[in-house]
DNA sequence: CGATAGAATCGAAGAAAATTCGGCACAGAG
DNA sequence: CTCTGTGCCGAATTTTCTTCGATTCTATCG
């Protein structure tokens, strides 16, 4: 038999209340989410056996959506951020998911927001160069006959992950 | 002897080229950072002795930054999330780092950007509600005399985490 | 072409960690 | 007070991690 896979539900459960136990697990594995059980249990006061019970709780309730790294993209010679709000067509506003959909495959792309307000999209990529990222809006952005305008600005610095206590 | 830990340099290393397994290594690990050293090694077709010393060169390299998890905002009584655009006063560009540094403390804050163009920051937040949001402005922006202006938009939809390949 | 030094990989053994599970303690309902 | 459900504990079991010497690969040099 496969060893079988807990499924993690995509939508967060509602009615899970955090105490301060799972507020604590979340803040330690945010910095460390390689931490032992072990270790994580002791930070805790509690024994291992009922902290690995509360972090697959959490998981369960879709409190803890993945466990990820963070990967800095110079090293996958990415070395240029930038962010691109972009404004739809009026006409094409049924067309928003659609269009999310696809950036979602596009590599460059590391995170989209879906916005209100004057734009439509806010679109984050990582690029080789200002060349690459111009090539991105031309292929993807201004060849969409859905989009109407774009706004490159590149990025000097990102500060991400932060403790959200 | 306490266990030591071996410290991860806070700088990407230069020099260290990646082939395709330690890619592949990433794009595993990105979707699920907990995958036990033997599942990771069996997907790369290589020992888990040599999978082992990958994953450990890839961070003592900087290549990963960080182990982390990714939470639901919700779950924190976060339900809401805002992008805000900061612009400062023309004189006082030379406090850029220092507004970032705070920003870093800031609870709400889970990300920010420091850009190029019309505006000099973007601030992503996360809030329990509108005026949660409008609180944060006027307490850590508006109150702040380096901020000129600031423009919220509400975001409806945001997906991060995608592919680098 | 062949030799050699260096780096990367492998495989197995020992150490450490995760996971399971039966029993216990506590809180709330009846 | 008793019952019942929930969460916690801790030891035994299973799985995984980690180390290390031997081997293979690779690129350079004679």
């Amino acid at each position: 038999m496969p060893p079988k896979r807990s499924r993690t539900p995509k939508e967060l459960q509602p009615g899970h209340e955090l105490d301060h136990i799972d507020r604590k697990i979340l803040d330690l594995l945010r910095d460390d989410a390689r931490m032992t059980n072990q270790a994580l249990s002791a930070a805790l006061g509690v024994a291992p056996s009922t902290c690995l019970a509360r972090v697959k709780a959490l998981q369960q309730a879709g409190v803890i959506r993945r466990f990820t790294v963070d990967v800095d993209p110079r090293a996958l010679g990415r070395g240029i951020e930038a962010l691109i709000s972009v404004r739809l067509r009026p006409g094409a506003r049924q067309q928003m998911v659609a269009f999310g959909e696809n950036l979602k495959k596009v590599p460059e792309v590391t995170q989209y927001f879906f916005v209100g307000g004057m734009d439509d999209f806010l679109i984050h990529v990582t690029a080789r160069d200002t060349d690459h990222i111009r090539q991105f809006v031309l292929e993807h952005l201004s060849a969409d006959p859905v989009v109407a305008t774009t706004q490159t600005s590149l990025v000097f610095d990102h500060v991400s992950g932060l403790a959200s206590h």
